[in-house]
DNA sequence: GATAGATGCTTGCAGATGCAAGTGTATACT
DNA sequence: AGTATACACTTGCATCTGCAAGCATCTATC
């Protein structure tokens, strides 16, 4: 969000932690403007189109690629920077429509692993398209022109990310 | 999102739509992720330091912008990106706490005005120092060596957006 | 000037989310 | 072994949000 200007007010500011020139002014309320609309657009168009939350997608898609199609559900959680119990009712709702099934972990009893279902691939199928195209459409199309690599290694490290990658999936 | 893989299956796409490619998928994922840890990153900050909320944050620093810091509900809406309810509540919450008033719009009586109060100024004025240096470690900092300029445009654009711009800076 | 429709905002309601507490299982320590 | 602690997940509760309905006010048309 932007400073405050304090049109009659003075603002303090630490010493150490000058305000922002006029360009991170920009570019700052350009990211914080994304950061709010992005996710809402495309959540309403693939809700709209496949019934299908953003969440629910995420978790589709990240069961797809996962070995056996299945992962913890701390996995899940971590990798969507959710908290547990957020995926634990997503989970419960794509079980319901039986895009997803929950499975004991046979290493570790106390996990439960939530496998893709063939129901749930093929909603999958259905859905990638729409939001590829709203991918596209909302924000990779507007990228053009900028160093792709350099910008993903920043936007990679916002806020601590980048520790993430691609762990161990629990091959059961 | 990223975008599935399908182990087991095949996966439609749209002949006009062709799937990302390796850069664009970093870019996308690294956007994705930052999309949903900056802003609870930044909301956990200044919520901690100071019983605010990123919405009460945007409210009070978008009214202490706005000439005479006044702004009509709707107004605040727009900017935020925000439906009107919600701002309505926000605003309930922050009247109640003598940060911010309601005033009926003089030319429009269907109108309501939000007008910042001194105390609310006061408040903006401890958080903000909280605030920026949020977005500096989270944000700003991540982007050094990139051309701000294009960069600000590029996201400005993501969906649909640029309409909104500073419609009036309101440098009084 | 009267009536119909548009507009600005608030409120009821339902859905999503995080936190904290609860349950069951694993691991460490004695 | 036996107990204590840590961990994986689920569930109750409070909060925040958007949508749709409702109320007050403005505007256009007759």
């Amino acid at each position: 969000m932007p400073s405050p200007r304090g049109s009659q007010g003075k603002v303090e500011v630490d010493a150490d932690t000058p305000p922002l020139n006029a360009a991170e002014e920009r570019a700052w309320r350009s990211f914080a403007r994304a950061f709010v609309v992005v996710p809402r657009v495309l959540e309403a168009e693939i809700q709209a189109a496949h019934g299908v939350t953003m969440t629910e997608y995420f978790v589709l898609v990240n069961l797809s690629e996962a070995p056996e199609r299945q992962l913890r559900m701390s996995e899940l959680a971590g990798r969507g920077a959710m908290s547990l119990s957020a995926i634990s009712r997503v989970v419960d709702g794509l079980v319901r429509r039986g895009l997803v099934e929950r499975m004991r972990c046979t290493s570790d009893r106390r996990g439960l692993l939530a496998v893709l279902t063939d129901e749930g691939l093929a909603c999958l199928s259905e859905t990638y398209p729409t939001h590829l195209r709203g991918v596209r459409e909302h924000v990779v199309r507007h990228l053009a022109g900028l160093d792709l690599d350099a910008l993903a290694a920043a936007v990679g490290s916002f806020a601590g990310g980048g520790e993430d990658g691609d762990p161990e999936p629990c091959a059961e």
